[in-house]
DNA sequence: AATTCTGCATGAGGTGGGGT
DNA sequence: ACCCCACCTCATGCAGAATT
């Protein structure tokens, strides 16, 4: 939808919709002006703030955040249901940030991805209008489908809940920074344990590691399975730029061993990756190239 | 079997807008 | 002052399909 006087419409009446309904299940009182969120519970002053399913971010204004205690945060987590969760000040605190933009300076920003990482506290439906109804799960109405598939489904949610579980861990024990598949974050793990590297702020762009005396290593892993025993490393870009001056190639096996790392000089790179049509080269790790003077085996 | 290309998901940062 | 959303670009990176 473009940008419009529509959009801003919805936008704003979408908010105080949600609002209400959240206000309404949590008991909370509205206590600010006519047009604000803001309102009173048990926890203290809070505000209630929405964002529908594929938002990135809330913001809060900052001349209102010092007088909060919590923030209630509705999530869109599909087209009608949203999740509640409530932000306290320290998390708050943790989780804000400042915007580039900035049209936004008068507001902090807080990412959705970290207000999931809380647990939810209520889940509600929006149908659009003002009479929506908290979900009872009790309540849900199962249509009647083959067995079969209801035990496939079933075990289909089982298995990525596990996946999730997985996954959390990793992300609680510093393996993993993000929700891509975990090979590439767990090869950037091994290299900054093994070789006792420093790891690089998660926005920097061509490099991933340095050492103490400022060297850059890029990191590139590749997981063999018996689908896919293909070598070939995700995309180098910018190496005209000179972004990394080595590159840590690690092969790992099906279950996630350590089988291979090479350490490789930035000009070897240069020497043997490929162009492709999109934008970025590619390197294959094997052949000629391993038996390379700048090239070393460390694993 | 090896090589090449495409798919898909994600992250980060930025622009713009309107309603009450 | 306060409430929000829509849409954009650029970068990253593994998986796996398609081609040679």
């Amino acid at each position: 939808m473009p940008q419009n006087a529509n959009a801003g419409r919805e936008a704003n009446l979408f908010g105080h919709r949600i609002a209400k309904i959240v206000a309404e299940e949590l008991h909370l009182e509205f206590t600010g002006h006519s047009s604000s969120n803001q309102c009173k519970g048990p926890k203290g002053i809070g505000v209630i703030k929405s964002a529908k399913e594929g938002n990135a971010y809330i913001g809060i204004l900052k001349t209102m955040l010092p007088r909060l205690d919590i923030i209630y945060a509705a999530i869109g987590c599909d087209k009608n249901t949203y999740q509640v969760f409530e932000v306290t000040k320290n998390k708050v605190e943790e989780f804000k940030f400042e915007p580039t933009s900035k049209k936004n300076k008068n507001q902090w920003f807080i990412k959705v991805r970290d207000i999931k990482k809380l647990r939810p506290v209520l889940k509600i439906s929006d149908t659009g209008s003002t009479s929506a109804k908290k979900i009872m799960p009790s309540k849900v109405v199962h249509k009647k489908e083959h067995k079969q598939t209801q035990n496939i489904e079933k075990r289909i949610q089982e298995l990525f809940e596990s996946y999730n579980n997985i996954m959390d861990e990793l992300r609680d024990l510093k393996v993993i920074r993000s929700t891509n598949n975990p090979a590439g974050d767990y090869g950037e793990y091994l290299a900054e344990h093994k070789l006792g590297l420093i790891q690089a702020p998660k926005s920097s762009k061509g490099y991933d590691l340095t050492d103490n005396n400022g060297t850059k290593y890029q990191v590139k892993t590749r997981r063999l399975t018996r689908h896919n025993k293909s070598r070939q490393l995700g995309g180098f870009r910018d190496l005209d730029e000179k972004l990394f001056d080595y590159c840590l190639a690690i092969i790992l096996t099906e279950d996630f061993i350590l089988n291979e790392m090479w350490v490789i000089s930035h000009d070897i790179i240069c020497k043997y990756t490929r162009d492709t049509t999109r934008g970025f080269q590619r390197l294959v790790l094997d052949g000629k190239l391993l038996k390379e003077i700048g090239v070393k085996r460390i694993f």
